[in-house]
DNA sequence: CAGACTGTTCAGATAATTCTGAATAGACTT
DNA sequence: AAGTCTATTCAGAATTATCTGAACAGTCTG
């Protein structure tokens, strides 16, 4: 059995499994495939050779590279020589992709002190529960800031 | 205006918002309202009355329900002389909450292990790059692990 | 026991997401 | 300038998720 082969397995495997774990952090499935293939191979992947490689149109390719870079998760980048645009895993990628798992929990948090602020003074059992409900999501907030900040590469 | 119609009109507010909230997070909309009407409540509320309040079919409920009932969410409980089940909030569901998200990226951690182990021994760049993804996850997960013991509610 | 009420299940309806093919516009080549 | 090759957009197709109503089984009540 040939190396080459061996890994081209592996990638597929791996590409697939990463799908479904995008589909479960609320990423559609294909996004979560280019994710995976451009980690798997670590240099730059053309446009073309992503819709080939997944067997999926070049508008779903498209689309789904404007949602990770709108993410900051992956970069596009240019070779000379080629027309065709090149995509590679943003170097901070996982730091960003802490990052916005951290504004959704603020976000979850500020509708809730939001909720908060429209209640009438008098209905203290309602702001004690909404109050910790806030309390839990600040909780986790906290701790993708600090994952956040562990996650980062140091900048030069 | 009256105190009660005050209440009233922020609480359905606050389920719409939470409604959307839950969407993001990867849980149906109905899931979380239920939960965001359990939180505002405080006590525990009627089968019925979930299915009235929220205009939504007594089926929809019951599978709402499950959804939440296996997640360690919330607790069927039965009042004497009244057919119907009751629910409320469990009482550490935010360390519940923490604990299936950290189960997930536990999860995805051992899928990248597992594609890991299955590389040849030659794939020295592959190699480096899953594992810095598994570190990803790992540290993510220690920190919600941290969020679950700091959530939850000490035992008597 | 008959009737009323309860929660669950499931086939089908409805709604939302995701993918595609065609149309478009820009950029390069000859 | 005409011909390629490129990525994007968008209307509609295909797929997937969600909700409903009806049928059901269990439990209580009179």
């Amino acid at each position: 059995m040939n190396t080459t082969e061996q890994i081209d397995r592996v990638r597929d495997d791996f590409i697939t499994r990463m799908g479904v774990i995008a589909m479960g952090e609320g990423l559609p499935r294909m996004s979560g495939q280019i994710f995976a293939m451009l980690v798997f191979e670590g240099e730059a992947i053309a446009f073309g050779a992503l819709s080939r490689r997944l067997s999926v149109s070049r508008a779903t390719i498209s689309t789904s590279i404007r949602l990770l870079e709108e993410r900051g998760l992956i970069r596009r980048v240019n070779k000379t020589g080629d027309r065709q645009d090149y995509f590679q895993l943003a170097d901070d990628a996982y730091a960003a992709m802490t990052k916005y798992a951290l504004a959704g929990t603020r976000h979850a948090m500020a509708e809730i002190n939001d909720t908060m602020s429209k209640l009438p003074e008098d209905a203290e059992g309602v702001r004690a529960r909404l109050d910790s409900f806030a309390a839990f999501y600040d909780t986790i907030s906290e701790a993708l800031d600090d994952v956040a900040t562990r996650v980062s590469k140091p900048k030069i």
